[in-house]
This record gives C-alpha cells, sequence and structure tokens, in this order.
DNA sequence: AATACAAAATTGGTATTACCAATACTAAGA
DNA sequence: TCTTAGTATTGGTAATACCAATTTTGTATT
C-alpha cells in the first residue's frame, strides 16, 4: 500500500527493462558475439517475468539486429557487434586493403590504451580469466596449428580489452578485429605465426602479460605497442611481397592472354 | 556456404509477417500520422492471429518508433516518421547514459592519437582549413550561439582528425561524436558553453590548435588531453548536478501523491 | 567398432485464456 | 453545470498448452 507511492509518474514496460538489461548485459560482455543465449523459459524465470513478455523482449531485440534465433536451435548474440555494422564505410575498409595499415595503426593505439587500463583497473576475475587466455596461448604455441593460435591470440587481446573496462573500447576494438579478421592479413598471419619470429613473439605476450599482472599501466601501454609494432611490421613486409607475387602474376597472365 | 543456407524455405516469424504488413499501410496511409490504431483484440482478429503474436508485431515497430502506446489509451502511429536510419549499437550506446563515462573516455584517447598524428603529418592543405575553422571557432566565441558555438567547436575536432589521416580513426571519431550528441550531454553542454569557463576553453583550443600547426606532436596530444579532461570534469560535474535534481524532483513528486 | 537411422528431449513459435491496470467514457448526484 | 463515482474500453502481464524445427541420444545394423 505505500510501496505504491513509490513511483507513480509513469510505469515502464517490462518488456522494455527486460530489453534494457539485455542490451547492458551483451554490452558488459556477459553474453559474448556469438554465445547463445539461455532458453526462453530458464530466461523467464530468470527475469521473473512470463515468457510471452521475455519473448516481446527478445523480439525487439531482434528487430534490432543485436540477436537471432534459430528455430529449435537456440538465440545468439549477433556476430558482428563491431562499430555500427549498417555503417557503410565498415564493409568498405575491411574489402579495401589500401587502408589496411590506417587499421593496424589504429589498433595499435587502442591495444596501448586497453592495456593502460587493463593495468589499471583489473579485478581479481579479470586477472584470472586473463591468466587463463595466457596459459592457453603458451600451450598452443607447442602445437604446430596456426589456426588455433590466431583464435586464441586474438582472445588473449580482447582478454585484456575486457579487463579494462571500458565497453566503447571493447566493442570497436572487437569490430577491429572483425575487421582484420576479413582482410588478408587473416593469411599473412597464419604463415607468419609460424617462422623464427615466434620465440619473440612469445617474449611479447609475456611481457605483455605481466605488465598487466603486476599494474603497471605505462609498462603495459609500451609492451602491447612494442607487440604492435612488430606484428605490423612483419604483416606488412609480408603484404608487401605477397603484392609483389601478384603483380608478377598479373603480368604472366596479361602474356597469355 | 552460408549464402546458401539463405534459400532454404525458412518460413518466417508470424509478427514479422504482421510487422511488414502494418509497415506498408502506415506508408501506404491506411494508417496515418497521429491516427489512433483499432485495438490489440481487434487487430488480431482481423490479421487472424493470436493477441501474444499481434503484440510482438506492434513492440517491433514500437521499438523503431513508428508507433506509441498510451497504457489505457490506445496504440497511435508516430507523429514524425521519416528517420527510421537505425544504428543499433550507436543507438544503444547513447540510449545507456551509464556508460557516458567510457564515451568520455574513450573520446579522450581517440583525441590524443588525433592531435598527435595530425600534428605528425597535416599537409599545407590540412593546415589551411584547419585554421579557418580555427578562426571560425574564435568568431562564435564573441556571439551568444551555444548551439552554433558546440557545432563548430565539433567542426573544428574533426578538422584535427582529418589531418591526422587515418580513415580508421576519422570515422570512430565521427560515430562517436554522433553518440555523444544524442545523450544528454548535448544539453548539458549548451548550458556549459556559457559560463565562465569560456575563457579556458579558448585558450585551450588556442593551445591544440597552434601545437598542430607548429607540428609538435607530443604537445599537441597533451594539450588535447587537457582540453578533454576539463570538459569531461565539466560535463560529469554538471551531469551530477542534473541527477540530483531530477532526484529531488522525484522526492518532490512521490510527496503529492 | 563404426555408421545410419529413428526416437526422444530440447527449444523457439503460436494460440488460448484470464486477469490486472490505466485511461476514456457515462451517468448520477451536488 | 460541474463534480464524481462507476463502468467500459484497452493496453500490459501471466499461465498454460501445443506445435514445429533442431539437436541429442539410443539402438540396430553392418
Amino acid at each position: 500500500m505505500e510501496s505504491s507511492n513509490y513511483r507513480r509518474v509513469k510505469q515502464p514496460r517490462i518488456s522494455d527493462i527486460i530489453m534494457q538489461q539485455l542490451e547492458g548485459m551483451i554490452l558488459e560482455g556477459t553474453f559474448k558475439p556469438g554465445q547463445k543465449l539461455p532458453p526462453e523459459r530458464e530466461l523467464a524465470t530468470q527475469f521473473e517475468v512470463s515468457r510471452p513478455s521475455l519473448r516481446e523482449a527478445l523480439q525487439k531485440l531482434i528487430a534490432r539486429g543485436l540477436l537471432y534465433s534459430r528455430h529449435g536451435g537456440g538465440t545468439y548474440v549477433s556476430e558482428q557487434l563491431g562499430t555500427s555494422f549498417t555503417d557503410p564505410l565498415h564493409d568498405l575498409l575491411s574489402s579495401h586493403n589500401e587502408f589496411l595499415y590506417d587499421q593496424l595503426e589504429f589498433r595499435d593505439a587502442l591495444e596501448g590504451i586497453s592495456a593502460y587500463y587493463a593495468a589499471l583497473r583489473s579485478t581479481d576475475a579479470d586477472k584470472e580469466t586473463l591468466t587463463k587466455h595466457y596459459n592457453n596461448l603458451m600451450g598452443v604455441y607447442e602445437k604446430n596449428d596456426p589456426v588455433l593460435e590466431a583464435k586464441v591470440d586474438a582472445e588473449f587481446h580482447m582478454a585484456i580489452a575486457e579487463a579494462a573496462h571500458n565497453v566503447v573500447l571493447l566493442h570497436t576494438l572487437r569490430g577491429l578485429f572483425n575487421m582484420l579478421e576479413k582482410s588478408i592479413v587473416a593469411n599473412l598471419k597464419n604463415l607468419f605465426e609460424r617462422k623464427e619470429s615466434r620465440p619473440l613473439l612469445l617474449a611479447q605476450h609475456k611481457a605483455l602479460y605481466e605488465a598487466v599482472m603486476e599494474g603497471n599501466p605505462e609498462k603495459a601501454r609500451s609492451m602491447a605497442h612494442e607487440h604492435l609494432v612488430f606484428v605490423e611490421d612483419s604483416l606488412l613486409e609480408m603484404s608487401r611481397q605477397e603484392t609483389r607475387v601478384q603483380r608478377s602474376l598479373r603480368r604472366a597472365q596479361t602474356q597469355l592472354i
């Protein structure tokens, strides 16, 4: 009776509240892109609402492209939740390799910031998951599986980004990774990872990891920078060689015609 | 491999079909802006679907801003149609003011990088347009037009971003500005720009401008940082006051009941 | 032991029904 | 005529059942 006085102004729809909560969880990383959500019935009981109301919230998010669902399969968070996927420039950039250097430079800057704040703000839980990903990465170095290695490598860097506790930074970096994944870099990286440079990479990752763990922001930033500069240089060098190969191939082909 | 899935039957959700039908009727003029729609129960029988399904469709349209509803009053067609352009992530972040600080912090970092590279790489043409925008800004300081001032201010910062010659950075910063424009900051900024802090802002802009013009990247970065820290602090302080005001208003209202 | 196929469990999609809550409307009383 | 109480309308929420697509599991056959 008295508690009803609490908020007479405007009672929002419960489906909108749920939607906002889910939005927040997605932004914070509780539900990551590509991840499967709990079944509707479970979510409904978890939020203490009816399934129709929960569904209204889900449908809104689906309509806005944040989620998608397969009939008997489950509901998932959209994979490409990077920077605004409806944005034409985004597609453009990932298909135009002439902006590759811009992407790498930008990633360098962002990872520096990311490492800096991660060293400054990471909680014990953050450090735990970071350690997990780090050990994961060290483990894969033994095996000769470049694809898996690239995946684990990316996860390690994203774990640092999560520990930085800035959702805008996190999502931008995630989008950048997706962009880079689509470009030729992905292929080059696979070749590159197996070279004699691997001990160097290992040392760089180690230094970055330790700087974050011991909470040294300046060191973390410079370690990230050092690592990225090395990666960029190597990739760009390979890219140049690649274009050289393609050019010679083109020459050969034109002669065939 | 993914695209082949698209050709499968995959019968669409009934709520999506209804949504499209309603959308069409609105566009076609069967339901005009401001007009009241038939009650949900009636619409449901008319479309020969259940009310939950009909509601899912309505909620999606409400979420997209085409409709709005009053609890016992009915559902109406939105008066101002024509935008319909929605950028998921941006809407998301700009509607969640709890991530405002993340946005500002991120902008701080990006503008620092932007100023750094602008000082390093700006061509004569860049410097010319930058000077134009700078003079523009100085000119508007005289008049008391906060809206125009905010516009010119943003253009000045974007000119620096363009001079940095990194399209990814440029694009991200542009998106960030759009995001911030939508949030409460926009209103606060208008108030804020007319205060006694204006001489300080003027000096900061001047320092930033000069650092870029004389090609001093480190100084440019720190000037940008100094400026942004000041802006952030002021805005957040005003934001806190704003919430304080809202809180007291809520208290006053609850006592009225 | 491995594969293939069918049954069962899981999970999203739809429908029915009932009830609550806020608004609009109507009629009775001052 | 104005106010007010009551009623009807209408959107919001809930509970439940059943259908349909997918995934998992188990069994049988090779």
